[in-house]
DNA sequence: CCATAATCGAGACGGTACGTCACGTCTTGAG
DNA sequence: CTCAAGACGTGACGTACCGTCTCGATTATGG
């Protein structure tokens, strides 16, 4: 007769994955203030000393579950046609905006009093320039107008879409996005 | 000795108004998540209890003290220049959304899960649609492409603004709209 | 239908009682170091806040409610007899040690390390004095010796019955303190 | 250069010994209930866990630790002068007392709820009795009043010191073991 | 002008969640 | 096989707010 008496402890790797995994998806849910270690630790299956053991401040357990996440750029392959490339671009960032994950993110960033993830908001906002090299580029071609702004088209293409989904509280479908990317690409041509 | 033992009680209309302004001024400074009633009341020179007696809950609170704002859309005047009437407004939207109440119902609306602010979010949507009525005349004038999405040109124009001051966090000046204008309406006309 | 929802708060003195008197009777029961502040609330039918509102540190509530009956000195009236009175005053004493709000005084007294606790040592300490009256008064009308220690022979007879009691933990009864009173006595006599 | 890392480890005697010894420090010191298992580890220089392995209870511990002591108990040398004798013998009980191993004894027994130390206890009273052989034979030699009660007498001293020490805090010089004798004496004698 | 009701201030109280602490158990690796 | 080192689960603790309740004081209102 074995006595089971409880779940084994998950330790180390185990145990920190198991946290980071629930925080992403609680800032996804409940959002960042309303965000509790203590639950996240229920959650987790874990005791919530072994949260604080590691993460003394809730802004450093959220800090680095972001982190965790925002490290990989989601990158795309550049074809060499800019509108496609864009839009594919485009459809990365609405489906990470559209995921629990990217959720959290929006949700925790949006208006970050915390100070641990203020310099995750700067992660974020060069994510957003990441297809800077298809517009100068673009540019060289001739293809755009050579004054053009690149970087503020980028913004808005991106502010677009965040007014869309969380300001207006609307889906931000393909055809949503294409028609904004036509917009500004129109803007920048010439 | 005239002694003066407590400041003379504030009853109704002036109670309230002071209330709603500390309210507005605090949702600009913490938000609306740390934002406290009896700390509200406190600042306000107001007993907790009266406080609670005509807002039972704090989104009830907000959304009086909100609603106080938005209830007075910014009207501009047309002159009939389709581009220096956008930037009129967009000037406005601008002053708007830099000032502490302005702050405040974007650090309150721009992830608002409590009920009673949802409202309020469609009436900050309302808002931005406000120079609808340019664009459909620049279209009929012919100043404008027929077939352009005039609502997501407006969108595209505040997402731009909003991108800028609460991802980036960056200040948006009168040079920065006059950009972003430039960049959409650029997209529109051919 | 009459909706009660919860027993009503008791207030002020009533809440002081009711707390008080719990916390002599844990004392009793677990003594000084195992007493819980949150587990009298509890039997105390008092929310753990409250009792910490008005007694910050565990050693402040002991003392109170130690004080509340240290305060009343067990009286005995003198008949002039000295054996008579000094047992009269035993069995007071005796009764005392014996009940449970003795039972606290003594476990929290007996080696305490609480400095809130020091004063009411020396409280318990002169109420031991009680009957010194007796004796000098014996003295002068010559029937104890003239040099004898007084103070000595009280903490004697106070230290028999501790000893007995706490020490030894077996029960004294009116046999007892007889004894050790003649023993005592004759030990003044000549 | 040797890399002398950590402190050779202290294995079975040398260990046991170790911590027996910090466990009596700090019974003296900071008494029963405040002792630590863990921080007797730390003083003792040696591992929590080796500890609560052969101790698996605070109790088994300090059981352990006072049945070290009090298995020898303070054999003192009869003269054949009683009174003489009964004051070598106090001076013992004195030295006892105020040594810290006997701080130790006193403050884990004089109101001893754990179950492990209830059989010392009844030790320590077993020693209180030591002398009785002296008054036995002092009353056969007719130096002593026949019927007295020899063990409540003795009793009455050890409960006189307990008294000065425990509860009135106060020293117990030979001066003060004098007096507490010579009166007990008295009031054996006749 | 005064009496009476509505309103407000002041503070005690119950309740919930939090972060901390010390303890004892467990796992792993070194001696 | 014994011990050291450290991670973990567990329970209790004291604190910080929050929202409710009670009571007394103040203000407005109608006779």
């Amino acid at each position: 007769m074995t006595k089971r008496k409880r779940p084994p402890q998950r330790r180390g790797e185990a145990m920190v994955g198991a946290v980071l995994q629930v925080t992403l998806v609680q800032l996804g849910v409940v959002g960042f203030e309303r965000l509790s270690v203590p639950e996240v630790a229920a959650l987790a299956g874990v005791n919530k000393t072994s949260v604080y053991r590691r993460w003394p401040t809730k802004g450093e357990l959220v800090r680095e579950a972001l982190a965790s996440v925002l490290g990989e750029p989601p990158d795309f392959v550049a074809t060499g046609e800019l509108r496609a490339d864009l839009l594919a671009w485009g459809r990365g960032a609405l489906a990470f905006a559209g995921s629990p994950v990217g959720q959290a993110v929006f949700r925790a960033l949006l208006s970050a009093d915390d100070p641990d993830l203020r310099p995750l908001a700067s992660e974020l906002t060069r994510t957003t320039k990441g297809p800077m090299g298809l517009l100068t580029r673009a540019v060289r071609r001739g293809e755009l107008r050579p004054g053009a702004n690149l970087e503020l088209a980028l913004s808005t293409i991106a502010g677009a879409l965040l007014q869309r989904l969380h300001v207006e509280h609307r889906p931000a479908d393909l055809a949503y996005l294409t028609q904004v990317v036509d917009l500004v690409l129109d803007g920048l041509r010439r």
